[in-house]
DNA sequence: TACGATAGACGCAACGTTGCGTCCAGACAA
DNA sequence: TTGTCTGGACGCAACGTTGCGTCTATCGTA
């Protein structure tokens, strides 16, 4: 979402048709709905749309994407994997705080936070969003959710009640916050981490 | 399981004559909805297939209700008052775990609770259906729990670490496992309050 | 008490609009 | 030649609206 380009306007001359698939194309459809749903919601995101935005043919996104679900489901990995690295080092209760404060803001405040949350309302919909959602994001991000936390376990930095379903709890708290609105100060989270870990952070 | 108030009682500014409403086709138009998302997800709820299912023409539906999500609403309001009351009592740590548990149970299993996944889910694509959810249905709610958790806290059953916020934490982890579509045991809710209410719950 | 008039509620059917997903023709690069 | 891109037309489904005819509860009048 960050470059404000689209093939149209990003060059007077279009030279970019052959018989490889054009990257600048796919880029400016995955800003192009990335902006959309930032700027003007859910609701204003249609394949259409996108297009025009992108200054792409309806065609071309047919070609590449079943449905713009899939869109959404790109920008979100993509983004997600640059912007909310999980932590792998030493596994630490501070770090694990530093994790889920990164996180809230990410949910409330990034756009590509949005994309996450129109991902999960779109997932209670459609069975086959529900699916890719998992498959393609939820279910390899938990898995090394729970890692950094059974690595803080190990080492003793933390001792949650819960065990590793420590996790969903701390995320799902965060996630509701955000579906319904409201915001998630850093105290809050803390505050979180504080119940939920069963660790002193300092 | 009435108390609607939409025409019948709102003004008498001119003499009634005429037929009234017809309530068993007000019913029949809930309980289609109510059907046709537990049956067939919230893909296949239109307006078409609820009248066709309530044996209703389009237009009774679109002179009493100005959407779709409207409907939905109507239902949750109703099926929640009957089937997750407050407790009003005596506030107990016992007592708000049993509440947690009866909530949890509602959002995985029972019909109304797949609509307020599903509410919930159109409020991020809506934000009509976001401010009609906050007002008539999660603020009021949220009230009332907030207040049982506040007596509690007076009462001293309870010493949350987050406050009345706790309740958000509580709602928000149980309703993410929902949304996820991950079950919600029993020792999972008992092991968030244990964690979150800072009380010992025998 | 009886009866006709009236105001709505309802069913049915058709309308124009929007977004979907598909398909095709033509242009162009490798 | 092959594969991609653009631009536009297409059929489909659901939307929300409208007009028309039927039915019925209530009111005014006798």
């Amino acid at each position: 979402m960050v470059s404000r380009m689209s093939v149209a306007n990003s060059q007077p001359r279009r030279t970019r048709s052959g018989s490889r698939r054009d990257e600048a194309a796919r880029l400016a459809v995955l800003h192009a709905a990335d902006d959309l749903l930032a700027e003007h919601g859910f609701g204003a995101l249609t394949v259409e749309a996108i297009a025009r935005r992108a200054g792409v043919a309806k065609q071309t996104i047919y070609r590449w994407w079943p449905s713009k679900v899939e869109i959404l489901l790109d920008t979100l990995i993509e983004d997600s994997g640059k912007r909310l690295p999980i932590p792998t080092d030493k596994p630490t209760a501070e770090g694990i705080r530093g994790y889920m404060r990164a996180f809230a803001r990410f949910v409330t405040r990034d756009p590509a936070g949005k994309v996450l949350l129109a991902l999960i309302a779109e997932a209670q919909h459609d069975p086959a969003t529900a699916k890719l959602l998992h498959e393609r994001h939820l279910g390899p991000r938990r898995e090394q959710e729970r890692d950094m936390l059974a690595r803080a376990i190990d080492a003793g930095a933390i001792s949650p009640g819960l065990g590793a379903d420590a996790i969903d709890a701390l995320v799902g708290a965060i996630v509701y916050r955000a579906l319904t609105g409201s915001s998630v100060p850093y105290r809050l989270v803390d505050a979180l981490c504080d119940d939920l870990l069963g660790a002193r952070t300092g």
